[in-house]
DNA sequence: TGTTTTATCTTTTCGGTGTCAAGATTAGTG
DNA sequence: CACTAATCTTGACACCGAAAAGATAAAACA
């Protein structure tokens, strides 16, 4: 006869919302132990489920990765807006905050940001990351637009090409060395004023007088 | 009783060399499998030696990988030079080049350009690393110098830090979008006119008329 | 020369990992 | 209520990094 007292802490079978649990824990397993030390078994464990329930959400490790990078993107894009919702309306002051945004979520999402920038794991065919993931290019596209455009002489597309390199480069320059430890003389300076410098080098990106060698 | 006749094709105990050819195998396993499908016993058997021959030389597989980046950066700093010698010797060429000089070293190693700067494997604290990879610093912080310093009104140390974090980003910034596929516009460009652009937008980062708002 | 020490490499073993196949449990649907 | 599909577990396999112990050859020494 089986007893009637069952074990309290006993989870259901079936989880629930074991899809957004999961990706909190990848999450958390991402900035403990790095992309390197991350395991699917760590994340699973983390869930307080068993070693292959991913699978069933996720395919296999790089699909986790791959979803973890487009919810990644998602929050970059919007760390971006809030920055530039504080900025002033003017174009430049727009990019510049733009830019800002950008660096400040590497160094707040460390691990996250090189999984989206610096790894190979996530699959960037993946139909989610790639709509996700050109929706934050686009947006910078727009914004350098805006900051070039108004002049009197519109330019060419080459010309247009050149700035978008240029203005994500800083900005993703700073962030990358900013992320790996390599440019402490500006990371370690107070957030105000760090920010400041960050929004005058992604300034000079886009110069306001023409170039000349 | 032994017979005398011994395998021909049998290699000798001791290798000889087998901490060089250990390296180069790491390197054919880092291009080929990428920095997280890198595998110790992958490299062993490439050099055609025991899963744990590498031990005795490394350490372990980040030993193995901290060597490897720290060759990267000397091949690193020498690229920049070949391209300085070939430029004019301009400060601001000689700058324009070194920034093309890092990011062609990049095009042309990328696993390894991801290994010495986004990856967190190699032992940074390692005293080898270390100098080598102050040394690449140091090289750019001089031919930044070398562009703002000569001007009447010498520039104060916190305005050059600046104009050192600008040029790096720039430089690091293409490099690693481009090493990323996030910059084809000009990643597929050919290399002359791409090198060319290269060098314009890094001229960007140290402005030669005051940046003003 | 002969012996001992040291460096180098192999073999074996261990715990951890991703993936797959099979089975158990439950939710959803008619 | 019965059936189906979705969800999760269990068990197995090959691969991995690391450590321990042993085999071999070079180097140092007598």
């Amino acid at each position: 006869m089986k007893t009637t007292i069952e074990p309290i802490e006993e989870r259901p079978y079936h989880h629930g919302n074991l899809f957004s649990v999961l990706l909190d824990s990848a999450e958390q397993e991402l900035i403990e132990r790095g992309i390197e030390g991350f395991s699917l078994r760590g994340v699973a464990k983390r869930a307080n489920v068993s070693h292959a329930a991913p699978a069933h959400h996720f395919g296999d490790a790089n699909g986790l990765l791959t979803a973890l990078a487009a919810r990644g993107f998602e929050r970059f894009i919007q760390r971006q807006r809030d920055f530039r919702q504080r900025a002033p309306s003017h174009p430049r002051a727009q990019l510049e905050a733009s830019g800002v945004g950008y660096v400040v979520f590497a160094l707040e999402n460390p691990a996250i940001f090189r999984l989206m920038f610096s790894s190979d794991r996530p699959d960037f065919g993946d139909p989610d990351l790639q709509q996700v993931a050109e929706s934050a290019f686009d947006e910078l596209v727009e914004h350098v637009r805006g900051v070039t455009e108004d002049k009197s002489s519109p330019k060419k597309d080459s010309a247009m090409m050149l700035d978008v390199a240029a203005a994500w480069a800083a900005a993703h320059g700073l962030a990358d060395l900013l992320v790996a430890g390599r440019l402490n003389t500006l990371g370690s300076l107070a957030p105000r004023t760090r920010d400041r410098r960050i929004a005058e080098i992604i300034g000079r990106a886009i110069p306001v007088v023409p170039y000349r060698r």
